[in-house]
DNA sequence: TTGTTTGACTAATGCGCTTTAGTTTCTCTA
DNA sequence: TAGAGAAACTAAAGCGCATTAGTCAAACAA
């Protein structure tokens, strides 16, 4: 199925079947419809290496996620983000190069790589970092790119963010028109940028210091326990992902303390874990797939030069459920 | 960064080049030395493109998720595969071209598309289904394929599998070696292959019907809640995936029924989840990660015509924890 | 009528690489 | 020492497409 054939049997040459197949003029309306009548019947598609040696594009766009093997893949943000994207690049026939990778410095390695052997045309980039090696890179390959997750502190590659500030002071806010005064923030990893927002917003609303975890089952159950136990136990905890939520309500049942009557509780993004527990947890509840999707359209836009600059997603929105209360 | 500049800067043809980035005879020792030391100096990586139009190949393999946006991502079974099949794959440098689509339909689609552009040589085939349509289209195709998961039943394509049916023998004989003799078992979509297997293997070890459900939480719990205010309520549960049985545990709760006292719980399928209920969840614990990746190497085996037909992966161990006994 | 413009189309080139067909040089054998 | 054969290398073609530079005829202006 190569353009020639088509060309032999519409009985013109390959330059008219390239026009016609790509809108441009330099053939009439009749030969044009002709053309794509026959490319059709004939089922034809365009060679992608083809296409892409010519013309220099590859028609895809990647993503890595850099995760430690054994905290791979509990939470359902990743399927909801890379269906969302995909639904973006879907209109314009644009692949996705998926990759998970153990560290930071295997998705840089990989980046270069793409790159270099020209199999992206450009990639999205999540969990912006404090120190991070990736924007320095990207720019200086000149790989397009697009931070998604929060604007580059250094200012370097354009990215799409939602406010974690504001959505950290919507959830205290929450929690003190309850009547809670005494409020914990049980973090994730530190390096990663938006858990600086979190912290910093947390503290300004609250005063208090914030705990950094792994995000991992195994630390929110450790940090509720301590919490707990203190002198002057917290009588909310905000939580930074749903795992370590749905362990804390665990833990806080083990120490025999009530949800919500003892303690309320407060979960960073939603998934149906939250609904899985008793009570059901109070979630932070983001559209990921719409995030995902605004995110591919604006990194083709960066990418043919229509856009620069960040772009703010829309605010994350509380949804109380059974675990907040008092 | 072209091959030909390394020609120039080497002094010798862009032929001997190429001989000697391929490790073809027609160079010299000293001259392939030479040559690699020029290209290594500038860092030279093949265009991608342009391989894959001369040789034919993409260096790429694909796999597609079909899944109902609603259901997304709520396993940790997807990344563990995808970064199984990834760790097979960076040895061969091949690239993973990846796709969450709505339904097989779209699969299908999916699979024209990118073996009429040339952007995979080969596919991963999941969740094989009675009346699959895959099989037929991509041995019509002639796009080289594996299906992960079972034999296929039309015998078309080359497979790789778990012993399903070996495997739930083995969850009942845990659970009648306890003294369990009213067992249910509350399955998955029944379009799935594998899901068939389970129900067959189930009904010859205890002679009763499974109950067929669509994976969510919702499910689990309903058919928890009626399995237990039946008549003759089972005292243990089999589940076909995490997130089912973790709301059955929450269901027996609601009901006021003692896991493990009054009746135990097993999950298919072991993740995080399943160590944040109490007690604990006695999961079936398969090596994903280990099972993507040889399921990459068969796939590739298969592409380039070393292996044929069906391999079977290692069978999946029961983990007991606190929700049996008895 | 002649020259110019325009539209429709074709020929030819190149993208970066692999591969086949040649060419040259060297080594071995009789 | 001539001839054959192998080794090392080069030249050239081709993969499928996009693009640029032509070609040719019809339509237009002077």
């Amino acid at each position: 199925m190569t353009i020639r054939e088509i060309a032999q049997r519409a009985g013109v040459s390959e330059s008219a079947v390239s026009f016609a197949l790509n809108n441009r003029p330099g053939v009439s309306e009749y030969t044009r419809r002709l053309i794509l009548q026959v490319a059709e019947e004939m089922k034809w598609r365009p060679n992608s290496a083809a296409k892409a040696l010519g013309g220099a594009k590859a028609g895809a766009i990647g993503l890595v996620f850099a995760r430690p093997a054994e905290t791979l893949g509990v939470e359902p943000f990743f399927l909801r983000l890379v269906s969302g994207i995909q639904s973006a690049l879907s209109a314009s026939s644009t692949a996705l190069m998926f990759q998970v990778v153990e560290n930071v410095e295997a998705e840089t390695e990989i980046y270069r790589r793409w790159w270099s052997e020209r199999r992206v045309d450009g990639v999205l980039v999540v969990d912006p970092r404090t120190d991070d090696p990736r924007p320095g890179l990207l720019a200086e390959l000149g790989l397009p790119a697009l931070l998604i997750g929060g604007p580059d502190p250094t200012g370097t590659l354009p990215s799409i963010w939602a406010d974690d500030a504001r959505a950290m002071t919507s959830i205290v806010e929450h929690l003190t028109s309850l009547g809670h005064n005494r409020i914990a923030h049980v973090a994730g990893l530190p390096e990663l940028v938006h858990t600086q927002h979190r912290i910093e917003a947390f503290h300004r609303a609250t005063g208090a210091q914030s705990v950094t975890t792994d995000y991992s089952d195994e630390a929110g159950r450790r940090v509720t326990r301590e919490l707990l136990t203190a002198a002057e136990p917290p009588t909310a905890i905000v939580y930074d992902n749903d795992i370590m939520a749905v362990a804390g309500i665990g833990a806080a049942a083990a120490l025999g303390r009530a949800v919500p009557a003892d303690v309320s509780l407060v979960a960073w993004d939603d998934s149906p874990l939250c609904r899985l527990t008793h009570p059901m947890l109070t979630a932070l509840v983001r559209d990921t797939y719409a995030f995902g999707r605004r995110a591919a359209q604006r990194l083709v836009e960066v990418m043919d030069g229509t856009a620069t600059g960040d772009l703010e997603d829309e605010l994350p929105r509380l949804t109380p459920r059974g675990s907040t209360q008092e």
